[in-house]
Formats: structure tokens, C-alpha cells, sequence
RNA sequence: GCGGUGGUAGCUCAGGCGGAUAGAGCAACGGUUUUCUAAACCGUCGGUCGCGGGUUCGAGUCCCGCCCACCGCGCCA
């Protein structure tokens, strides 16, 4: 029979169909296993005492009564006791440990494992990053793109399948001014040099200009005028700014290792705002409000008089418009299941109207509303507790904080392995300095404020990229030795039963990787992730400490090099899941 | 003022629907290398979970009050 990929959801399943053969009201038992701190074995199941409570039995009764009707083979492949006021503690025995290590040995193994989850077969569209085009991307827009990204590539991993959409800002009122000046002071070699540079200068010229001489207000203005009426000359410089934008996005996105299936910005859903006023005003739900079209939500605490406004008093769109105009065309031209907004926690009000005024927009129209999710997360803090600038209080470039990053790591490889030759040392520093801007924002819960602080974030040690990667670092420098693949069967075969207790406790802390990829997905929290291949490594650490691998026994050298082998088939899978590069030398 | 989020070891943080003796990392202190990368490993020290009440077999977690910090609250996104 083979192993089953999450051993923690199989005992979950054994559990709740052991109530229902025990004649118990299995419908409302969650038996909740979860990973077990270790001296209580791998699983445990929480779900009991609840459940006791719920219908008034004795836990430990009750506990005893489930044990006694577990399927024959879940006691085939675990130890189970019942320990304290009534939880169900499972032990994996060394045969199932083996036979999940030998199921799950590739990658495509894992994914196929992951991939036939609750999430197979739907749709779920990531709306991340999302800057303004001519404007540089700057420190603010990191988390989006990293935990976006991380995000995406979970919900692919767990069978869904994903459309990434970078919802741009291409269509403000800066355009007028920018148009301005572009047609006024560009700077072609400037452009070529560094067009995100030259846009910005453009539009502080342009501002500056407005601001010293009416004329020049008047004249920006009726550039922005012509532009939302298809002026074609017009259009054209616009489509040009946008297009050259992008372009210098994708330079920050290609060391991020994003790519996009979709860039539908605020421009694409200009003619589409007219029948979300027409639908709104139609259904009762907006109304006109000191000259703006608003929603309120009467039931809502805030929200009676917070209004949530879709039209301006001057009758432009603002991003309520489009944003509902965009939930449509998810719908009904992408046919989602899912949209997740990854945005900051500041906006939390923005989708909590949003949401609200979806849901009821469609109920009354009919229609089916997606999923809807704000996948917030917190902002990014000086060492001063401050939100994160410059000395002179500017936003910090996202591309100087990145060639940052890999200087400090350069400095870093350069001490510790100086002798390898100077290009592999940048190319080193490049996964090591980005993974660490990756890594820690990732690491952390989200919601909460991070502080971004270089130290910590490159240091070798601790929960860190630096750390993981020289794990596995490691395990690919003792394959160079054995002269073998990882992975290779000649390199693992003949090997011998699992035995000493590092050996042990690797296997059992590998298993568990499909709990806390479960885990980090359906709470969309990368952290869990992080946290389970932290400890992984550090498994690994003491194994290859305790244990040598190398060993002239074969038996007892090819079962190390299979434990070794799958150490790095998660870690570089999981570091994948998170968006990181790995390392076969650092 | 209203609302949201947070306050856990000296520092930075975990803590999944209320479960076992509240955990890591850093820092501090002590140890480990003729051996596959010591960017490592092993150990010690460290707690009034902001304060006060409540709910119950059981509360860092839930409820009420208070203190402090940050954020949001009509035409930016």
C-alpha cells in the first residue's frame, strides 16, 4: 500500500471514520492532529476533548472508545496512545517513516501529492505588487511582490491553478503633468539610462512648472483632458511611458523571480466603470452624496457613515471604481473562485467596503461572487520603529535596496569563502542577498510590522536564508564527494532501517513537510513554511553532526545518503515554494 | 471622538478552533574540529504572556474594563 502524503489529514480522516464506526456523532468531531511537540510522538490529536465536552463524555473514555475503532492499518504504521486528559498521541514507525521517504522521492512525487488538495481544479487570481507606472518602485512595494509571489506559487503547488495579476497604477492624474514635460524636456539619453529616473524628473519638472506659472497648470491640464479623450498623440506618449515602465519593472521582478500572467492596470478598466455607477445606482445600493456617487452599509457599524465613495463630485473614477469594475471581469471573463489581494494593512477599511458592496452587488444581481480576500500585511520599519526611509526621508528604491543587498552578501562570501573564484562569488551573493530580502520578510507573520534591519536579516545563523541555504550548500558538497546524484537509487541502494536517533528524528521532521506546506497555504501564511524548513535544516545540522555519511559500512552509508537526498529535495522545494534560489556551493 | 491592529525572555519574534511543563533565534556564559563546508553542533542562563476582573476541567488564546503604541476614518491609491 503507499504512503499517504499528509500523514497528519490521513490520521484526521482515520479519526473522524473510527467516530462514526464507534457509533459517536462523528458529523461536528474535528479531531485536529497537528505535529506533536517530540516527546509526545509525531502527531497528536487536539480535536478530543472539544468534542467530549460537546456531548458530555469523559475524554479519556472517549479517547480509548476512537483508539479501539481506528482502521487496522493506521496501527500497522503508528504507535497510538492516549496520554493526559485525553489526547490521542501518534508515533510513525520506523517501516512507515521509509516508505514515505521512498513514495515521496522527487519532486514530481511531492508536487502530485500537494497538488490533489482541496484546491485542485479552481482558479485563483493573485493581485500583487501593482505599482504606479513612472514612478520608481521603492521600499513599500516589497512585501506585496515577495509574499504575493510566495502566495501564488503555494496555491499553484496545492493544485490551483493561478493567474498572477499586477494590477498597475497606468491611469492617475500625474499624467497631465507628465505629458507636459515630456514633450517639453525630455532627456532621451537619460530615458535610456534609467527611464523610471528620467519620468520622475520629468513630473517634478512638470509640477514645478504648474506651480510657478498658471499657464503651464492650464496647459498640463488640457493635456490630461485630450489624453482621457483619445487624443492620439497623446495616447501614444502615454502608451510609451507605460510600456518603458514595465520594461524596468520586469528588472526588479526578474531578480525576484516574478512573472506575471496578466498586467491589467487601472486604464483597462476605464470603459468599464459606466455600468458599475449604472448596476449600483440600479440596485439601491449608491447614491448621490455631496455631489459623489457613495455607498454606505446601513448594518455596519463604521460603515453607516463611512461612505464608500465610487464616483468623485468632479465625476472621475477613483480606485473603488475600478476595483469593483475589476471584481466583474474576474468573474465573469477570468471565472475565478479566488481573488487574493496582497496590500498592505492600511487599507483594510478600502476592501472591507469593497467586499461588503461586491457581495451585495451581486446578490442582487444574480451573479455568484468569487472568494474575496485581503491579504494584508504590515509595514516595513526603520530601526527607529518609523516607517522605512532614507536619512533625508525619501522612499528607498526597491533597486538599491537589492544591489545593497548583495554587496553586504558579496563582502560576506568573500570572507568566508574567498577562495572560489570572484564571478561565482557574485552569482553567490545574488541568492544569498536577494533570498535575504525574501526570506525575511517571509519569515515573519505578515500582519504585523517588520523592522528591516541588514544585520539580522544576512546574519549565518537563526532563522535566516543564509542559514537554510547552507544546508544545503552542505548536502550538495557531500553528494560532490560521494561522486553521486541526489536522489540517484544506486547512491541509496541496499540501505539499511533508519536507527540512530539523529537519522530518526530527520525522517520524522521530513514527514512533516506536507503539514506545513498544508498549513502556510490555507492560511496564507508563508511563515509556516519558513518556520517548518528552519527547523528542518537544523534537523539536518545535528544529523550531520551526530551521524557522517560517508561511512565505508554500505548499508549504513547508502540510508544517510537517502536521508541526505531527501533533506534536499524539501528544502530546495520549499525554499522554491517561497520564491528563493538555492546553492550548490557557497 | 469612533474604529482597527498590536503589547509574550535584555533584543527580534513564534504560539493553527481554548489544550500537555509558554517556545525559537540573537545577545551572555561554558563546551565541541586529525573526520563529508565550524556560515556548524551541544549545553547553561533567562518569563507577573501590558494591568485588573470574568467564563471553565483547562486561558498567552475567549468576554468586560483600563493603560500604552501604531494605523485608518469624504472625494490619493
Amino acid at each position: 500500500m503507499p504512503a499517504v502524503f499528509n500523514p497528519a489529514r490521513r490520521l484526521d480522516e482515520a479519526l473522524q471514520s473510527a467516530a462514526a464506526s464507534a457509533g459517536l456523532p462523528a458529523a461536528d468531531f474535528a479531531p485536529e492532529v497537528r505535529p506533536a511537540d517530540a516527546q509526545h510522538g509525531d502527531f497528536q490529536a487536539n480535536g478530543v476533548l472539544p468534542f467530549a465536552k460537546r456531548h458530555r463524555l469523559t475524554p479519556r473514555v472517549l479517547a480509548n472508545q476512537l483508539v479501539a475503532a481506528l482502521p487496522a492499518d493506521v496501527l500497522t504504521d503508528c504507535t497510538v496512545t492516549v496520554a493526559g486528559p485525553g489526547f490521542i498521541n501518534f508515533t510513525l514507525r520506523t517501516g512507515a517513516l521509509a516508505a514515505w521517504l521512498q513514495d515521496f522521492g522527487t519532486r514530481e512525487a511531492l508536487a502530485a501529492g500537494a497538488a490533489a488538495g482541496p484546491l485542485a481544479g479552481q482558479i485563483w487570481l493573485v493581485d500583487y505588487s501593482s505599482p504606479n507606472t513612472a514612478k520608481q518602485m521603492h521600499v513599500g512595494h516589497l512585501r506585496s511582490a515577495v509574499i504575493g509571489e510566495a502566495i501564488a506559487r503555494l496555491l499553484a503547488f496545492g493544485g490551483a491553478r493561478v493567474i498572477r495579476d499586477n494590477h498597475i497604477g497606468d491611469w492617475g492624474t500625474q499624467f497631465g503633468k507628465l505629458i507636459w514635460a515630456y514633450r517639453r524636456h525630455l532627456d532621451a539619453a537619460a530615458l535610456a539610462r534609467d527611464p523610471l529616473e528620467e519620468f520622475e524628473r520629468l513630473y517634478k519638472a512638470g509640477n514645478a512648472a504648474s506651480e510657478a506659472d498658471p499657464a503651464v497648470l492650464k496647459e498640463a491640464q488640457q493635456e490630461l483632458v485630450k489624453l482621457q479623450a483619445g487624443d492620439a498623440d497623446n495616447l501614444a506618449v502615454w502608451r510609451h511611458i507605460n510600456e518603458v515602465s514595465l520594461a524596468a519593472f520586469q528588472e526588479i521582478y526578474d531578480r525576484l523571480g516574478i512573472r506575471f500572467d496578466l498586467t491589467l492596470g487601472e486604464s483597462f478598466y476605464n470603459d468599464k466603470v459606466s455600468a458599475v455607477y449604472r448596476e449600483l445606482t440600479a440596485a439601491d445600493l449608491a447614491a448621490e452624496s455631496q455631489g459623489a456617487l457613495v455607498v454606505f452599509h446601513p448594518e455596519h457599524p463604521r460603515f453607516k457613515t463611512q461612505p464608500f465613495i465610487i464616483r468623485k463630485s468632479d465625476g472621475a473614477a477613483n480606485y473603488a471604481t475600478t476595483d469593483l469594475a475589476t471584481i466583474l471581469h474576474r468573474t465573469e471573463a477570468l471565472h475565478t473562485d479566488g481573488v487574493l489581494y496582497v496590500v498592505g494593512k492600511p487599507q483594510a477599511d478600502h476592501f472591507e467596503q469593497l467586499f461588503l458592496t461586491a457581495k451585495k452587488w451581486f446578490e442582487k444581481t444574480g451573479r455568484t461572487l468569487p472568494r474575496l480576500a485581503h491579504v494584508d500585511f504590515g509595514t516595513v520599519l526603520g530601526e527607529n520603529g518609523k516607517a522605512l526611509k532614507t536619512r533625508t526621508g525619501d522612499n528607498i528604491k526597491l533597486k538599491e535596496l537589492l544591489a545593497e543587498a548583495e554587496a553586504r552578501a558579496f563582502t560576506l562570501v568573500s570572507e568566508k569563502s574567498g577562495a572560489l573564484p570572484d564571478a561565482e562569488r557574485r552569482a553567490i551573493a545574488s541568492v544569498v542577498g536577494i533570498g535575504s530580502v525574501q526570506y525575511a520578510d517571509l519569515a515573519q507573520n505578515r500582519s504585523s510590522d517588520y523592522v528591516f534591519a541588514w544585520d539580522k536579516m544576512l546574519a549565518l545563523d537563526g532563522n535566516t536564508a543564509a542559514y537554510l541555504l547552507y544546508a544545503v550548500a552542505r548536502i550538495h558538497s557531500i553528494f560532490r564527494k560521494a561522486g553521486a546524484t541526489p536522489g540517484d537509487a544506486a547512491a541509496e541502494a541496499g540501505a539499511s532501517a533508519l536507527e540512530t536517533p539523529a537519522e530518526l528524528a530527520l525522517a520524522r521532521k521530513l514527514v512533516k513537510f506536507p503539514d506545513a506546506v498544508q498549513a502556510a497555504t490555507a492560511q496564507l501564511r508563508p511563515h509556516f513554511l519558513c518556520l517548518y524548513l528552519f527547523e528542518l535544516a537544523g534537523e539536518y545540522s545535528s544529523f550531520n553532526t551526530a551521524d557522517k555519511v560517508l561511512v565505508d559500512d554500505p548499508p549504513v552509508r547508502a540510508r544517510r545518503l537517502l536521508l541526505c537526498a531527501r533533506t534536499l529535495l524539501i528544502l530546495e522545494t520549499g525554499l522554491g515554494l517561497l520564491g528563493l534560489r538555492t546553492l550548490q556551493r557557497m
